[in-house]
DNA sequence: ATGAAAGCGCTAACAA
DNA sequence: TTGTTAGCGCTTTCAT
């Protein structure tokens, strides 16, 4: 592999010459820029990336941190849409010249955590999070060395954090609201995911928050923690027509609980949206399948801006007072809600 | 950040035992050792990457390299396969310590490719290829530098390279056989992908052996081109049905192209599995949803053994016969191909 | 416009 | 067992 000495003496420059030619940071002879070039063409040169990230104290990666993949929250929907986070930060990413690289945490928690150590060696100049839930342990210690971090699909409650997510308590109430609308009283709910899920507290009090609007105060039997999976949909149903209080309307956390809904409903003669409405959030590809309202989260933009706030703050000059992006959003009205007819699941 | 001289003053040694202390590369008395993961402690000492790098030659780092994440083959099946490699390559990787470097080439054709840079630039240590078919170029380009890389999901015919993947001819095969052997006759054929996708022709071709070892005539109308979508399942059903020779079996590429036809299906009140028997590749949760018959195609395994495989290029003394290890996968039969009771899509 | 040289933080050969 | 020191390949200041 040759180095930029090589490059030098086949050039008949000095060093400093040829990495001036490289970094534009001073001019350089337009000839012997093209001779430079041509040398760095031919030696296939390609500046070592340790030594120059010695010397600039840049690496030119920003960590993603994200779950342990064997998680369900990894997938985070279960299809496209990780790809389309991806491809968001992706974009900005490229742009910059920066790499990506994805860790996650380990499992045993003797061991100093991945990110701290990922920021602390300098192997990122940045940190994006994907996570549901905080480990203030973690956070405290990047604040501490004031290092760049954004969370994505999240927030921070507690302590000024920059974000980028959709609003979730909204989001939640309108979904709420659209079943009031439509009459509903006894609305259920299933949380996305595990109560210390921040979007599940979030959704929770935009839930309750439509309800008691509409003075119809939230009954605990109409509430189901739910995960990714149909059957936790499906078991939510369960759990609704044993309490005593069958619900006329859900608002589910997921789509993948939707289906498990539909699965329920078909299984006991229940019509959608007649007997039962449904509403849901990701509209993803499944909602589109299964003709369910679903409640948008656009991940590409999500990955997009934090990407973008994050190379802000890798290289922003003063202090400056941590963001909450709010990503718009919306509800995609199908057939399960009874608002329009309803198509064929296969269709 | 503190540095390893702050480290060696403030334990009262040099820089050297320091280093020895951590790295095992010499041996520390056990009381120096002692005061100097103290002040490693103390002080919230991490060793900087690029400084080490700069000197051990080595990055940490290994490449995985993508589809473009908006091209449909970068989730490789919709959904959890993708974490489930992830998986896979992040357990070998986190036990050596390395980091996941996630990178896709630019669009443009203009600049170098990104994964050349990154090997060049010792930005990584070793690459790990998802990728539907082969880029000369690079490949090439890789061999003559000698940089390790292994191929996933994938094999290289014309070069001697490494790979994991799974033996999609003889797969296709027994998919074929299968429906041969419940009588079929007029067995269609849909491609996962692409057909400039190995994946593709492999299947394609162990398809038609199976067919022929039946002295049955591969039949040209039956064969369509799919992609990552239900509706490219839809169309081939289309397609077969005004060909003029309409099949009794199909050999779909992926799960979603099941559902595609299940759908076609169910609108023409044709009975799956009574009229048309389905077989599919990947066993995803689709496969399980819509109770269709389908070959495994298991991505952890495919990420671990190639993680696994790449180490010990990376580590290699001598020159070594490259592999194509195949790993082990199988038919899981369900309602969809005629074999067993079919159960009701939704449950 | 170009060159000489210092030094980024670390490892490892060599000396003691 | 520990210390001294020479780089690793690059950027950047300071001369020229």
């Amino acid at each position: 592999m040759s180095t930029i000495k090589d490059v030098a003496r086949e050039a008949g420059v000095s060093i400093s010459t040829v990495s001036f030619a490289i970094n534009g940071t001073a001019p350089v002879a337009p000839e012997t820029k093209k001779r430079i070039f041509e040398t760095i063409e031919r030696l296939n040169y390609q500046p070592n990336s340790a030594a120059r990230g010695l010397v600039t104290r840049k690496s030119n990666n920003i960590g993603i941190f994200v779950p342990h993949p064997d998680s369900s929250i990894f997938t985070f929907s279960g299809n496209q849409l990780f790809a389309n986070l991806l491809q968001g930060i992706g974009e900005v990413a490229g742009e910059k010249g920066y790499n990506l690289l994805l860790a996650w945490d380990r499992p045993d928690k003797e061991k100093p955590s991945k990110v701290i150590e990922l920021a602390r060696s300098g192997s990122v100049d940045g940190l994006l999070f994907l996570i549901p839930n905080h480990d203030h342990t973690i956070i405290d210690q990047l604040i501490e060395i004031k290092f760049p971090f954004v969370f994505m699909g999240n927030h921070y409650s507690d302590k000024p954090v920059d974000s980028v997510d959709i609003d979730n308590f909204q989001a939640s109430y309108e979904c709420a609201s659209h079943l009031l609308k439509l009459g509903h009283k006894r609305i259920a709910f299933i949380s996305p995911g595990p109560l210390d899920f921040l979007v599940s507290e979030d959704r929770y009090e935009g839930y309750s928050s439509a309800l008691k609007d509409a003075y119809i105060e939230p009954d605990e039997r109409l509430f189901y923690v739910g995960d990714d999976s149909k059957a936790s949909g499906y078991r939510a149903m369960e759990h609704f027509f044993a309490s005593g209080e069958s619900p006329s309307a859900i608002v589910a956390g997921r789509d993948v609980q939707a289906v498990g809904i539909l699965k329920y409903a078909k299984e006991r003669g229940m019509d959608i949206p007649r007997d039962i409405a449904v509403v849901s959030f990701e509209n993803s590809q499944l909602a589109e399948m299964y003709d369910i309202t679903s409640y948008s989260t656009d991940l590409y933009v999500i990955g997009n801006n934090a990407a973008k706030m994050l190379f802000k703050l890798i290289s922003r000059k003063k202090e400056r007072q941590p963001q909450n992006v709010v990503i718009p959003s919306e509800l995609f009205v199908r057939g399960s809600c009874g608002s329009v007819s309803r198509n064929d699941p296969l269709s």
